[in-house]
DNA sequence: AGCACGCCGACT
DNA sequence: GTCGGCGTGCTC
């Protein structure tokens, strides 16, 4: 009987369009299946982890098929939807698959190899013919097992490895191989147990008796085994450190119960995720009458639609009325994907979810270490099965959206104006309230959008029936929207009455707070925020040498740093340009806010909260819970601060400066103003008292701030809209940015020019540019971008993928090929 | 993305 | 001469 010959189309997680055809050896024939992951060579050393794509039997007609080395699964980690997701996610967003697999999937399931040079068992310990370099490395060997490529270029001191390494392969004295790290270990932990003999009740309080003469400690810690063990229902098998832990015995204590052949120890496979205890029923929710008529109107507008778009003010409550449709659905036994964006994924509001589902919840994002990342993809595997363990519910940032659902009911997107929803880099760049979208369609299944100040695309597909539109015009609990005041800055200066950054209102205010007891959260939007260096003689001021900004000052090191590429220096202590030592700092830094607060207020505990103070891991956290344990008077901040937290003892809220973001020029500015400042005026506010907000801007007649004033969404959006439809921007027409970089300036323009007028000729005045960027060289490369502007329609996609082949041809003519080309499709 | 290969300038 | 620096082409 003729056997079958199967082929397998390999993705790989690799910028390389396409898949690659394997052959299946006979042997492995019965094991495999789409989606399961294959090891393959792939060039002449590499190995990687590649995933199966396609089983067919057509035969390629080059000759050189691989075959695939092993697989790596017994059952398939990506389903055949996530697939078609990945595809869609490559087409929409002009990249490859493999980059799409690349985000998807948590690097630990993609191993790939290391080459390693190891000694040749034939090597007869002749050293003689070796040259000095390849003595050094023969004799490495002797007492190493292995060396990297690096390894041995630090050895023999020199960066060109390579040949030296091919002739000690020609002299056998060494072989290469290649070898698959596996990056993934499931977490130990060692448990104790009664020994066998024991359980008998005779032979156990004959011990005991033993015990209690000789060895009291050890009965101690024997007597608390027992007793976690009773408590315990699911078995006896108690965690070590635990038992340790409880007793405050020593290791030594237990290691004589062991010896002793009292208890056993053991080595146990167990999850590095927690465990979440469901305290709350969902029925035990108080609603207000106006949160039930959200529900209501949100069920029933979802039987129409696949989208509904909830703009509820800050604080009306819309989380409980998400937990509410969450729980409808997982009682369908379907899952649910509750997306937020990454700052705000903190405690409080995974603690308020998981409240209510305990263990059903799963929380998924980047911050998490790379094994947890497998454990989660494994349980929302397990989530379709009914094999208890499984995740029912996630909760995660933009990448949780790559989870291998397959019974997806629901898809929450919190706070969907959130510009952090769209990745910018690497690609794909795409953005997650519009990829859900897609993957609810997929899944033919449900998307509540969810945000107190929506994107105005969301809120024109809503307003024209493309979505369902459900408001909340109260806060929950009758709470006070905050009133809110504006500081005039310009007049405030000429009537002396500013102090530094802050004006005698600013200053009078936070005062009265502190008396009061109640906090202060002060906003500063970053740009323009910064400390630089200025000659006082000449105006320079110090800037980047990979980079065309100006470096920043940072008091903690006392250095300048640039914010681009990291660089930093010292501060000079003369001109470098002019020679004079009359060298001062210019702009303000939040750090000098802090500063200046700590002046005017001695005694109130003060902190800040911006990219530097939260970059570790869990800093974050920490400020926040020390806010809402009122540690801290006044919590200082940039965006961080506006995003999504509710405190309930915040009588002021303050804008240091409304200015620097209505005047950024981007088509989004005013929208995202109005946005910043609508959030953050929401943290304002408490039960029984009316919050207050104080804007400090030189435009308080600007139609934003009056907009914000006057907490008129509506009013914005109107505005906006109507420039949006005059300037052929979303969501009238869609944008393409196109940017290229290059080291030479002189060839980036040139190149830039051939493109844009390339381009021009396909798509005619829908191309804009080249025009520099703000910062117009990053890590000594020159960039330069161009937009296509491509009206909402039906060829919409078409056109695209006409624009993408144009520059690909473009980039491929020897003339451009240096010249790097990125694609992003609905910038930020 | 890696990696080999090939060409070029700059040093022991 | 050979080391190190790129630019280029290819990977089933």
């Amino acid at each position: 009987m003729e056997r079958k010959t199967w082929f397998v189309e390999i993705l790989l997680p690799l910028p390389v369009p396409g898949t690659f055809t394997y052959r299946v050896p006979h042997e492995l024939a019965g094991e495999i299946k789409l989606g399961m992951r294959a090891v393959v060579q792939f060039g002449k050393k590499k190995i990687y982890t590649g995933l199966i794509r396609e089983i067919h039997e057509r035969v390629p007609e080059y000759r050189s098929v691989k075959y695939i080395l092993s697989v790596l699964d017994h059952e398939p980690i990506v389903t055949p939807s996530q697939y078609h997701f990945w595809n869609w996610l490559a087409s929409y967003y002009l990249c490859h698959e493999g980059e799409v697999m690349n985000t998807a999937l948590p690097s630990s399931l993609k191993l790939a190899s290391e080459s390693r040079i190891i000694l040749n068992p034939n090597f007869n310990q002749n050293y003689s013919n070796l040259n000095e370099k390849e003595y050094l490395v023969a004799e490495a060997l002797e007492t190493q097992e292995s060396l990297t490529l690096s390894e041995v270029s630090k050895l023999v001191e020199q960066v060109k490895v390579v040949p030296l390494i091919k002739t000690l392969i020609d002299k056998e004295v060494v072989q290469v191989k290649e070898e698959l790290v596996d990056e993934y270990k499931p977490r130990k932990e060692t448990f104790v147990k009664l020994a066998g003999d024991y359980y008998d009740e005779d032979a156990l309080s004959q011990m005991f008796d033993e015990l209690n003469k000789r060895a009291y400690k050890q009965l101690e810690v024997l007597m608390m085994y027992l007793n976690l063990s009773r408590k315990n229902e699911e078995s006896d098998e108690i965690s070590r450190s635990k038992l340790l832990q409880e007793s405050n015995a020593s290791a030594s204590v237990l290691k004589s119960l062991v010896d002793k052949g009292i208890l056993e120890q053991f080595e146990k496979t167990v999850s590095r995720l927690k465990e979440y205890k469901t305290t709350h029923p969902v029925d035990s929710i108080e609603f207000s009458e106006e949160q039930l008529f959200g529900l209501q109107s949100i069920r029933e507008q979802l039987n129409e639609k696949q989208v509904v778009l909830l703009h509820g003010v800050t604080s009306s409550g819309k989380t409980e009325i998400y937990i509410k449709l969450i729980d409808e659905a997982i009682r369908k036994g379907q899952q649910v994907l509750y997306l937020l964006p990454e700052i705000a994924l903190t405690a409080q509001i995974i603690n308020r979810v998981k409240k209510f589902f305990g263990p059903l919840t799963g929380v998924y994002h980047s911050r998490y270490s790379r094994d947890e990342k497998v454990e989660i993809w494994k349980r929302v595997i397990a989530g379709q099965t009914t094999k208890g363990n499984g995740y029912k519910l996630v909760l995660g940032a933009r990448s949780a959206l790559m989870l291998p659902f397959n019974n997806l009911g629901l898809i929450i997107v919190d706070e969907e104006h959130d510009n952090s929803y769209k990745q910018f880099d690497p690609a794909p760049r795409y953005h997650a309230r519009d990829a859900a979208i897609y993957l609810a369609q997929l899944h033919n299944t449900k998307v509540v959008l969810g945000s107190a100040t929506p994107a105005i695309e969301s809120y024109y597909n809503a307003r024209t029936g493309r979505y369902g539109l459900v408001e909340l015009h109260k806060r929950y609990g009758n709470i006070q929207m905050p009133e809110i005041e504006v500081v005039d800055i310009k007049s405030a200066t000429r009537r002396k009455e500013m102090k530094s950054h802050f004006s005698n209102r600013m200053l009078e205010l936070i005062g009265a707070s502190l008396e009061n007891k109640e906090q202060v959260i002060l906003f500063q939007n970053r740009r323009g925020f910064s400390l630089r260096l200025e000659c006082q003689t000449c105006h320079y001021m110090p800037q980047c040498q990979n980079c065309d900004v100006t470096l920043i000052y940072h008091k903690k090191h006392n250095r300048l740093r640039c914010h681009y590429c990291g660089f930093s220096t010292s501060i000079p202590e003369k001109c470098p340009e002019c020679g004079s030592a009359d060298i001062k700092m210019k702009g303000f830094g939040t750090e000098k806010i802090e500063e200046e607060l700590a002046m005017y207020f001695p005694d109130a505990i003060i902190s800040r909260m911006d990219l530097d103070t939260t970059r570790r891991k869990n800093a974050y956290q920490r400020i926040i819970s020390d806010f809402e344990n009122r540690r801290i008077d006044i919590l200082t901040g940039t965006q961080m601060v506006t995003k999504g937290l509710d405190f309930d003892n915040v009588s002021l809220v303050g804008v240091m400066n409304a200015d620097n973001m209505l005047s950024f020029p981007d088509f989004r500015s005013f929208e995202r103003s109005f946005q910043l400042m609508a959030q953050v005026s929401g943290r304002a506010g408490r039960k029984n008292k009316r919050g207050r907000v104080l804007i400090q801007t030189y435009n308080p007649h600007h139609s934003v701030i009056r907009n914000v004033i006057d907490n008129d969404y509506e009013s914005m959006y109107k505005s906006q809209i109507l420039e949006r439809k005059n300037y052929k921007y979303p969501p009238f027409y869609r944008l393409s940015r196109i940017t290229l970089k290059h080291k030479d300036a002189h060839k980036l323009n040139e190149a830039s020019k051939e493109l844009a007028y390339r381009l021009k000729q396909a798509f005619g005045k829908r191309v804009l540019g080249p025009e520099f960027p703000l910062v117009s060289r990053i890590r000594n490369l020159y960039l330069e971008n161009i937009i296509v502007k491509f009206e909402r329609s039906r060829e919409h996609q078409q056109m695209k993928e006409k624009m993408a082949e144009i520059i690909r041809k473009f980039n491929n003519e020897p003339d451009y090929k240096p010249i790097r080309v990125a694609i992003d499709v609905d910038p930020q």
